[in-house]
DNA sequence: GTATAATTATGTTTTACAACACAAAGTTAT
DNA sequence: ATAACTTTGTGTTGTAAAACATAATTATAC
């Protein structure tokens, strides 16, 4: 891989991380980075596995999902260009509880563990970037468990539709969804069967509050969709 | 407040934390530390608080909850001496998303979290300890979610005895829990009502699995138990 | 371009669990 | 001790959502 490509991706793409980073620490990284591509679904990583790498999307769409009874599975977490994964399991000394694939052809960075390890000991800036994230996250993990227990099937796909709207935002039109999945992922995302996922979308159709082509979901009345995700 | 006692707490019973400071750091928590004396149900903090206090239970127990829709809260963590908890809204810059209160008379130590902070700029090793209980916590969220959002009323209730075994073990007699919580916790638990947690108890009592005195449980079978938290 | 598979859609049946109602036992206050 | 309240226990009813079934439509492979 041409270490200039590398370099650019590095210091413009994953600037946040970069930026605290002194020249020495810059030059090791960039030594020991890798970019990989991935194929629609293929799999990044999956549950058990040892955690060797800190992952970085750059480019495409990244689900972290866990599989659950009879195969069921549940998507913990959704990941946007520029965002890191793949690193809790290493800090907590466990095999990976998750899995990770690609929702779409992606671009990836990767980093041995152990590098980013070293540099956490040595640069405290990183330790807290990882603090702020391990935080955040385990906020939305709390808060997922309330929605995801107590809240009918409605409000659990609004949830839903509302949190692909924060995470990818919408397209050009300022409605459509910036992302095309399957009924069978909202379902996993909202804890329901897929064929709950049509018919409720179907509902939510019927009732103007979106409209639907295939995967493309355009949302029209965003403010009930909150009001479905917040009392549903 | 008598100095010396806060020394030999910090000292004895945060011994985790306390080896890594050096000195002066210790000099200075030892200055800013409070002990505090929380009876049964009583609340420590509550959703939507701002985080300001590094919370370390010494004695007693304590439950970290979220009160969902219809006022029915879900116990997201339990809390055992010597733990801490209380830091992760702080470091994620947000309001408390969850309560912590006493399940019994406890007694809790705290620290004030821009105190913590500093610290953890000025010593690398505390913030490995909070990077590596975050990624504990979080590990254990995303599993909890798969469980009470899969299992049935029967797996998630023996789920949550095998928790309360796992965090607060058994008495002498290697048999009775060692916590005693009124059925609407376990509920609570469980993601269930307090009826059904009832029900379910009573028929773990006749499948001779578990036996009931009031608020005492005893596990006859643990192994069965385990089984029935992993397939239902 | 046709076959095969996957996804989407909708109707029907079944069931796990909540909601409700009430009684008994236990706890706390006066 | 007695009352007032809380917790525990059990039966009944109602319903949300899963499970199942079967088309229709859309992708994908050959």
């Amino acid at each position: 891989m041409i270490k200039s490509v590398i370099e650019r991706v590095i210091s413009d793409d994953m600037a946040g991380i970069w930026k605290i980073l002194d020249s020495d620490e810059k030059r090791r990284i960039v030594d020991a980075f890798t970019l990989q591509n991935f194929k629609k679904n293929q799999i990044i990583y999956a549950e058990k596995e040892a955690p060797e790498h800190l992952w970085c999307l750059l480019k495409g769409k990244v689900k972290l999902y866990k599989d659950g009874l009879g195969g069921r599975p549940q998507i913990l977490r959704l990941i946007r260009p520029v965002q890191y994964f793949g690193y809790r399991a290493y800090f907590a000394d466990e095999p990976y509880v998750s899995s990770a694939a690609a929702f779409e052809p992606s671009t990836l960075g990767c980093l041995p563990m152990s590098l980013v390890s070293e540099m956490i000991t040595n640069n405290n800036q990183l330790a807290w970037f990882f603090i702020h994230e391990l935080s955040r996250n385990l906020g939305s993990s709390d808060t997922k468990i309330i929605n995801l227990t107590q809240k009918h099937i409605r409000g659990r796909l609004a949830e839903a539709l509302i949190l692909l709207r924060d995470n990818y935002g919408y397209e050009d039109d300022n409605s459509t969804l910036n992302i095309f999945m399957a009924r069978e992922d909202l379902a996993n995302l909202s804890n329901m069967t897929t064929s709950n996922a049509i018919r409720t979308l179907s509902g939510f159709v019927t009732e103007k509050i979106i409209t639907v082509d295939g995967r493309r979901i355009k949302i029209l009345n965003e403010p009930m969709l909150r009001k479905i995700s917040k009392f549903g």
